[in-house]
DNA sequence: GGTCAACATGCAACCGGTTGCATAGAAGAT
DNA sequence: ATCTTCTATGCAACCGGTTGCATGTTGACC
């Protein structure tokens, strides 16, 4: 195993205080005496144990990320930023998979809380109350949800989709549907009632369907859906459901964006599909990293209860075009 | 705070002992002793602290992940794997994400090994010799890396990429390209062996095209490079890389399959491609559940060593087609 | 030369569990 | 009734750090 603080103090002639002390208050010594304990400490391949340590002091240098699906695609990249921003403090990430599902959510909460300072929990399927429970004993932030008091990274997708139904308008588009997400999700109500609004202000039919899960195959099975509904455009809940629409229509035989229109959202899949997805960008790494910021800074003992809205903005490639004639 | 095993111990009239052993090892007391402090427990909110115990057993209840890229979409099926598996015996996982950048791969072993029980390194960019360094002190488990003596779980790929030549060959190519991915990566020297060996034994002209990045934007730049070389065939490291040289393909206007047929390889996208990829396909997911039952039998005491190769097979769909006249 | 402040270091308690050993009480053997 | 055995529980040390307080040393100042 590795030495301990006493086998260096030994080493060293000192203390088991000062071997301590050089590493976590080396103003408090003798500069001679840091230099020593560090060497002898090098020497010995001494690492101070995080989990005595954390024992002790209480702080334990890690964080947990919480996301529903590691495979969809919005997850990754925002993963990466959590886990490179966690790294400039030194810390290190928990990652857990819910798998869509609040209990396992809870139970990974609850395993993780005695090893964490706190928590970032994206798109989280709790309720609320819930939330606010786990935050009452560790710090939290929410990214895509929205709980007064406590902190959030919020990607207002409000505006991009606002953006993209006034593009299809412009498209000569009247009847759209929405492709919906899970249902306990703070971006899919968000993006719905954005949807709504929009389509009401511009006097256009908006049409839901319930999209079962928010992946590939969730939307290949919507545009079986869509079909029927006679609508000439479809903004999907995000990126993935909206590839899996176009998969869906290419295999009805139905042309994009001839006959109809597709518009995804998060921007994840950049120009990769066939053909490339018009999209809400929403900057999932900005997230990503701002959330981790923000953990760090309630951890250094910030108030909680900040928001940090992000813009989102309609990037056009070629999945829209002007509405078919006599729809 | 949580409430203290002592707590409890007060609250139910017993111990600190006997509410650790009524945890622990409720065999060793009366049953209703067990259930008497159970309840108590139940009724506080307790729960032990991790921290604690794996400073006086050694043990700490959790596994680390290190993987190269998270936004690699072979990867996350393998996180989700290992994070689930992981589950069934109770270990929370960190995930490390080590940008292809040994050195940082370096660090994040250093800095977890003080508080996991074990590793699973998918994809290792380390030397031999740091591996071995690092199996020393804790037990590892390696994906996609073959140093004897140390667990592994191989993607047997040769096979896959044997089957994938003889395709080609059918159809008539014999001139092929193999677009390589990270030099350092145990699974492209593997690959490309094979694809070497199978091109030999049937006469096959065999390009290598060095790619940049195992990424789309990898893929799609190797594309620029195969269009001059006249091969009527490409192999690519990954599926990533594949879709980048269909896109690649694409935008110089070199149909695919018709003037040039094109393999994947781990099956991570499906048919989500346009059009749908041939690829080999590889289990990841497989891999993850694998490589954490292997690593959780070493941590119950099994001799390390062991190998576990798995097999792999072509996915013929799209892309590949008959090689085209005159080449 | 004596008083006192400032500095450097050590002592010992504490964080919250686990576990070897001791012991009290009950059950069984003679 | 006494001795042994077994079961259930408690005591106290230990895991490897941190930290408030006490102590010893040095130098400055009067």
């Amino acid at each position: 195993m590795n030495p301990t603080i006493q086998q260096v103090a030994e080493a060293a002639g000192v203390s088991r205080s000062t071997v301590s002390r050089a590493f976590t208050r080396p103003d408090m010594l003798n500069p001679e005496t840091v230099a020593l304990v560090r060497d002898v400490a090098a020497r010995l391949g001494y690492v101070p144990s995080q989990v005595a340590r954390a024992l002790s002091t209480g702080r334990f240098g890690n964080i947990a990320l919480l996301v529903p699906d590691v495979g969809n695609p919005f997850f990754p990249p925002l993963i990466r930023a959590v886990e490179k921003q966690a790294d400039l403090s030194g810390a290190c990430v928990f990652l857990g998979n819910s798998d869509e599902n609040p209990e396992r959510e809870n139970v990974l909460l609850k395993r993780l809380s005695g090893q964490v300072d706190g928590f970032i929990l994206a798109s989280s399927r709790l309720s609320d109350a819930e939330i606010r429970a786990h935050a009452a004993r560790r710090p939290v932030v929410l990214v895509n949800r929205d709980i007064a008091g406590l902190g959030r990274v919020l990607i207002d997708s409000a505006q991009g989709v606002g953006d993209a139904i006034r593009h299809l308008h412009e498209l000569g588009h009247r009847r759209i549907a929405y492709v919906s997400g899970p249902s306990a999700s703070w971006s899919n109500q968000q993006r719905w009632s954005a949807a709504s609004r929009g389509a009401r202000d511009l006097g256009l039919d908006l049409a839901l369907i319930e999209g079962e899960q928010p992946s590939f195959e969730g939307g290949a099975s919507a545009a079986r859906l869509a079909v029927d509904t006679r609508v000439t455009a479809a903004i999907a809940f995000d990126d993935s459901m909206a590839h899996g629409l176009l998969a869906g229509f290419s295999a009805a035989g139905v042309d994009v964006p001839g006959t109809i229109s597709v518009i995804g959202c998060d921007d994840v899949l950049g120009a990769r599909t066939y053909p490339p997805l018009t999209t809400i960008s929403s900057g999932a790494d900005d997230a990503g990293r701002l959330a981790t910021d923000m953990l760090m800074g309630l951890l250094g003992g910030s108030q909680a209860g900040e928001t940090l809205r992000l813009p989102t903005t309609l990037i056009v490639r070629a999945t829209t075009a002007i509405a078919r004639q006599g729809s």
